[in-house]
RNA sequence: GGGUCGGUAGAUCAACUUGGUUAGAUCGCUUCCCUGUCACGGAAGAGGUUGCGGGUUCGAGUCCCGUCCGACCCGCCA
């Protein structure tokens, strides 16, 4: 066997003449006949491995003719230049090789189920082989360039003067009343799965002014969207000491505009992938106010919904084409909703009480973010839960932070997993979401028997 | 919860409109040949109760009914 040497990965395969071990999966197996090319993949990328009999001691010789694509194996070799006909521009790593001296196998793999290079796979039979169907490059860079989406909002904010923490998902009662929560037995009694952080972030300003917090939130709606999903990653912010929606507008603009420059200097190959395309964003995301975003419509298409207190898929489609055209912006912000569609906490604005300075934020069609101005009276938080029809006692833990000083504040979150389909042009949620659960789906346990093998 | 569309080798699809011998193609898989390939190439081969059940018919992957599963749209939301 191999002695144990450290791992050594393939970006530091500079030094030419250099011996490495190397150890990954088999991406590829070209054999020759008595020289076999191994492309080895590990976390740094693919470099090709020459194994020959001429080089290779008998024993490796012997292993070398089980090897198969997704097999892990060690490698002891030499990095060398290739010789001028050999070399392949089209490859990071096309400059060089290595030369094979002993091959060990680590772990053996049966064939794939499909073809990971393939573009073409179903969405169901991609979940379903999530295991192997993420090992591709494609989806690869999916989750490196979200993971990259969720540190810039940390850098952001920290940079800001924001302080992180942790919200809990298991809660005691269910927070905005309308969207269904999964109920769960807590001991003897009944709890709860966070449908958000809403409330937790709003005392956590009582205490650090600014926060931040990034988790799972659960949803119990029974959706089946290309936009929905019932477990899903939100961004979540709230700050102390705002003078109306409008700051939380501007702290997420200042967010956007890092974040772009972010995702470019650190996964610039992951983003090339996808054939990343800039979002336009200007130096003031156009910002209408709901009435007037259905006047437009209703203008354009003759059809009147400016009774309605929200905007129904297409129309958000149209209008974020519409501020494309109009303005030079993949986004939009939404103002104004109606007081009665927002929940108990949202601001009225003073000057019309019949609609909130809350925010919703389109990006290439689809709302990825809501937000707004909060209530911090407290006599008149209570006032609206009442006449939201709740009840005062069920939320005493909450109002504590209200009862006892809280400044002017509000917040906002962001669907992660929406955030990341529409940056990089993928049609389904599900797609920009690691191990997605839906209606159907909780990896392979609500699936059918046939399926689990 | 309402609506629309779909289900054929391991994967991606064709054959369905107009019913007709052994349901094809590509990739993958197996065996063999090959020391400069790079999604290597070449030769041969295996692999399907056409989701399931029933019906119409001389005959059904194809038409009809039921059922299961899935996708998409809507409601709701991020």
């Amino acid at each position: 066997m191999l002695p144990q040497l450290r791992v050594l990965s393939l970006e530091t395969i500079s030094k030419i003449g250099q011996e490495v071990l190397l150890q990954g999966w088999v991406n590829a197996r070209r054999n020759l006949g008595k020289i076999v090319f191994l492309d080895l993949r590990d976390r740094s990328g693919v470099v090709q491995v020459v194994a020959g009999p001429r080089d290779l001691d008998a024993a490796s010789v012997d292993r070398l003719k089980d090897v198969r694509p997704e097999w892990v194996v060690a490698i002891r070799g030499v990095v060398q230049e290739r010789g001028e006909k050999q070399k392949n521009p089209e490859l990071p790593t096309g400059r060089v090789e290595v030369i094979a001296k002993e091959l060990a196998i680590l772990a053996s793999a049966e064939p794939l189920p499909l073809d990971l290079e393939d573009e073409k796979i179903g969405l169901d039979i991609h979940l379903d082989f999530l295991p192997i169907t993420l090992r591709s490059p494609k989806w690869q860079a999916v989750f490196k360039i979200q993971a990259e989406i969720a540190e810039s909002f940390r850098a952001y904010l920290r940079s800001d003067g924001f302080t992180e923490f942790a919200a809990p998902k298991i809660v005691g009662s269910s927070t905005e009343g309308g969207a269904n929560v999964f109920r769960l037995k807590y001991f003897d009694r009944e709890a709860f799965l966070a449908q958000s952080p809403q409330f937790y972030k709003q005392i956590m300003v009582g205490i650090f002014e600014r926060v931040f917090t990034v988790g799972n939130v659960y949803r119990a709606e029974e959706h089946a969207t290309t936009r929905h999903l019932n477990e899903y990653t939100s961004l979540d912010l709230e700050m102390g000491f705002i003078h109306d929606h409008t700051d939380i507008m501007a702290t997420e603009i200042g967010w956007l505009r890092h974040l772009l420059n972010h995702l470019e200097q650190t996964v610039p190959a992951e983003l090339q992938q996808w054939q990343w395309q800039r979002p336009l964003l200007p130096e003031v995301i156009p910002a209408l106010k709901l009435r007037e975003a259905q006047q437009l419509i209703k203008e354009d298409t003759g059809v009147d919904h400016t009774a309605e207190p929200d905007l129904e898929p297409h129309e958000e489609r149209w209008l974020s084409e519409y501020a494309k055209a109009k303005f030079q912006s993949d986004f939009l912000f939404i103002t104004h909703y109606p007081t009665a569609k927002r929940p108990m906490y949202t601001y009225p604005d003073e000057a019309d009480p019949d609609y909130t300075k809350s925010f919703d934020l389109l990006f290439r069609g689809v709302e990825i973010t809501t937000g707004g101005q909060r209530i911090n009276n407290y006599e008149q938080l209570v006032g609206n839960i009442k006449k939201w029809g709740l009840n005062p006692d069920n939320f005493k833990f909450y109002l504590e932070s209200f009862r006892y000083g809280m400044p002017p504040e509000g917040g906002l979150a962001v669907g992660l997993e929406r955030l990341t389909a529409r940056l990089l042009g993928i049609d389904n949620v599900k797609l920009a979401t690691l191990f997605p659960r839906d209606l159907n789906r909780i990896d392979l346990q609500l699936s059918p028997p046939e399926y689990k093998q």
